[in-house]
DNA sequence: TTAGGGTTAG
């Protein structure tokens, strides 16, 4: 008996050692770690493994993650919910969805019996995938099979009942829960007043945020963030700025959230000088630089005219081994086009439907721009034809540049071709048409 | 072990 009590706890121990370093981010010592446990008699467990399934999936890669599967049944141990779980959880993290779907069954054909977070984890996929119908059949699952959701489950459906634009319903849901029991917690509110903001319901997402602060919860970095945005989304800047500040003096900016919402609203302002002293700030600081952190450093250097800045952004990055996303190559893009290199931005815009990025819809939005105003709209037009996505900055740019070069009569005959189709052009391009008339 | 906030185009 007593000797089952310090093997739990040598377990325990060894557990908590393993757990701390996958989550500095240390896989290696995690594993000495464990090599140091089997020479002093402590064999790893399920939970040690589950913690390596965690820690590879969060750090490496899925694959990483699904190999400690092979190393469980190598010392004789089947998986568990957990291990499942933590598989479909970093699935889901990285967009493979499919082969999130895919774990769930191998998991049921292993016969091990998915909980009410297998679900949960399904549901937010489903979310992910825009397929709301099928993600709250999750919701059914869990009732039918006789589990009682968690708090988690209803933000999880809240969350993505906003995401999907259905902010309306996720607030009606939100109210029916709470008439029936439900505690809401800050993560339950900081979903909501995020969903009504974006949605524009900007009133009730302030009247959310008094519902929470009445219901004592204290508002986290999270919530100050989603605050700010709400109050940039309705044109109210110094309220917005103001939350900044009191993020600062509560002590969370420890990261770049709240310096990269401020400094994307200066950004549009056009105050880029007021935005220089904020990037000072944030790295005087010490904020640790992510992907968005440069995104959105190396869009004020291009704003700057500071290629060579953007340059040296660039290097950083990829000293971190951090790759670009849609966001990084339309900056650069936009970057290229306006700096006056019109044909080094298109180059790079090829690069990016070769590599087959997604959305290039903005980037290419640039670049039509930049053709017009370079007066090449024979090229900008027959960009714009063969674009997937033509939105309403696409149309709204042609018309703009059209009237700008005095070429009245096509951008009247384009202004009707969207009105006729429905396509919205925005207000300063149907100005520019006023003007020039 | 699993849920929430930030960055792009006129």
């Amino acid at each position: 008996m007593k000797r089952d009590v310090w093997v739990n706890l040598e377990n325990l121990l060894l557990n908590e050692c393993v757990r701390s370093f996958c989550k500095a981010g240390n896989l290696k010592r995690a594993e000495t770690v464990i090599i140091d446990g089997i020479r002093l008699g402590v064999l790893p467990d399920v939970v040690t493994f589950n913690t390596l399934i965690n820690g590879y999936g969060r750090l490496v890669s899925i694959e990483a993650a699904y190999a400690v599967l092979g190393r469980m049944a190598e010392a004789g141990m089947e998986p568990d919910v957990v291990s499942y779980n933590s598989l479909i959880a970093c699935a889901a993290r990285r967009h493979l969805f499919n082969n999130a779907f895919q774990l769930f069954d191998e998991m049921l054909e292993r016969s091990v019996t998915p909980d009410v977070w297998s679900f949960n984890t399904l549901m937010h996929c489903f979310f992910e995938l825009r397929q709301p119908v099928e993600a709250y059949q999750m919701l059914d699952n869990i009732k039918s099979l006789g589990m009682t959701p968690v708090p988690a489950t209803y933000n999880i459906l809240i969350n993505g009942l906003c995401k999907n634009g259905y902010a309306s319903k996720a607030l009606g849901l939100f109210r029916y829960l709470k008439e029936h029991g439900f505690h809401p917690d800050l993560v339950t509110y900081n979903v909501l007043i995020d969903g009504l903001c974006k949605a524009g319901k900007l009133g009730a997402a302030r009247r959310a945020l008094r519902e929470c602060e009445a219901s004592g919860q204290v508002a986290n970095a999270v919530t100050y963030t989603t605050m700010m945005k709400c109050w940039f989304k309705s044109k109210k800047f110094n309220q917005g700025f103001r939350v900044l500040e009191e993020m600062k003096s509560k002590g969370y900016t420890y990261d770049g959230f709240g310096y990269c919402t401020a400094l994307g609203a200066l950004l549009k302002l056009g105050r880029i000088e007021q935005a220089a002293s904020f990037r000072e700030e944030m790295i005087t600081n010490g904020i640790e630089l992510d992907l968005v952190s440069y995104n959105t450093l190396m869009n004020l250097s291009c704003k700057e005219g500071k290629l060579d800045e953007a340059d040296n952004w660039i290097d950083e990055m990829g000293k971190k081994g951090l790759e670009f996303d849609k966001y990084t190559n339309t900056i650069i893009v936009d970057g290229l086009r306006k700096a006056g290199n019109i044909e080094a931005a298109r180059q790079h815009l090829m690069t990016m439907s070769i590599s087959g990025l997604d959305s290039t819809s903005a980037a290419t939005n640039s670049v039509i721009d930049g053709l017009g105003k370079a007066g090449k709209f024979d090229l900008a037009w027959r960009m714009t034809e063969s674009m997937e996505g033509r939105d309403s900055f696409t149309y709204s740019s042609l018309v703009y540049n059209l009237s700008k070069a005095g070429r009245l009569g096509c951008a009247k005959e384009l202004l009707l071709s969207c009105a006729r189709e429905g396509i919205r052009i925005l207000p300063a391009a149907k100005q520019a048409v006023l003007q020039e008339a």
